[in-house]
DNA sequence: TAAGTCATGTAAAAAGTTACATGATTCT
DNA sequence: AGAATCATGTAACTTTTTACATGACTTA
């Protein structure tokens, strides 16, 4: 099995969830940091399911269509519990800016500064909201922030790394837009407008 | 035509090379940050020629098999620069540390330490070799590196990312075996041992 | 003599994306 | 009236990984 059969158990060792669920939760990154689409979801709780790692139960409503509700179980905490503390094996590095940047010193310098302007701007809101949640969590949450062996530790921890990857890819977009700014004419100026 | 491609023209675009040699580079994460096997590459390349973005030369060797040298065309820079300031799409967020990290308040502590510790260890490793090549690169290119209309600029400019990067993880990895280590026995004595 | 480097490919399988398919309810 | 949310699936396609296949030379 895969990683995703794990992001699914990780979310599902803290709540009940449908199908549905599980892919709005990995839509928003933090809480999970491994997107999957609904289309990849749904074969992947049958297969967990197959393999007794999870159950689910039919839930009636009102108006709406059924759902099934997922829920992990003994042998799925199991299996979760040993892949955790197995050495990842290291993933491939893939990243489309930074392989734009490679080629960088073809291109005009105004797309290039371009580029970079809006990427930093897209990640600066994103720490935005990555710090908003901190601050929720702190407040929410409490003591548990600090305790490994809750569930909130580790959702915190998790977006620890969030700020910090968002911080130094800032960093180094505005690195980069500084290096560019220097040989040309174009200053830091558009920034401040789109703003 | 996918990223793959992009990141052999962004390879071709500064000197010639065989399939094996763009699969050397891409294994090697600094010059690339796309990583890709010879199964991927070959094909790609047959790709890239037919639709004229690349050419090849056989060059015959003496007790060695025969080798195909790869050129990007000027069809290729066009394409290449074209695609440099389109912005990018947003990639899919994969980490499996990360995953690990989020479900680690269901493993034994012990466990979770040393997972940790041992991440750290790895990224420190790779945060020194990158260092190394920095100082090479600034030794060996001189001003260049702060040229933007120069390759080696764009090679700088890539490998300060991954300094970035791996710096940031560090700290995270701190943060997380601190975090554990408050709560058990074991203090960071492990670490030191072994490194 | 075994492992590693140079060198190029194909095939099968797994993982992931995009599009197809349906349908009621609620919000703007 | 149109878009978004809730809800679950399948199909076709693309991308990536792993394994198969070959073979000479070099280094430990």
């Amino acid at each position: 099995m895969g990683a995703l059969g794990y992001a699914i158990l990780g979310l599902l060792a803290r709540e009940p969830l449908t199908g549905y669920d599980l892919a709005g939760q990995m839509r928003a990154r933090v809480g999970s940091f491994w997107e999957a689409r609904h289309s990849q979801i749904y074969p992947a709780l049958a297969r967990l399911e197959q393999r007794g790692l999870v159950t689910h139960q039919v839930v009636a409503q009102h108006g709406r269509p059924d759902k099934k509700v997922y829920e992990i179980t003994g042998g799925g905490l199991d299996a979760l519990r040993a892949w955790v503390t197995e050495p990842p094996a290291p993933r491939a590095v893939r990243d489309e800016l930074l392989l734009k940047a490679f080629s960088s010193w073809l291109a005009e310098p105004g797309g290039v500064l371009t580029l970079f302007q809006d990427e930093r701007r897209r990640h600066e809101e994103r720490l935005r909201d990555y710090e908003q949640t901190r601050g929720w969590m702190e407040e929410a949450w409490g003591e548990d922030v600090r305790r490994p062996e809750s569930p909130h530790f580790a959702s915190y921890a998790v977006l620890r790394r969030g700020i910090l990857q968002e911080r130094g890819y800032i960093e180094w977009c505005r690195w980069v837009t500084d290096s560019l700014g220097r040989g040309t004419d174009n200053d830091d100026a558009g920034a401040e407008v789109r703003l």
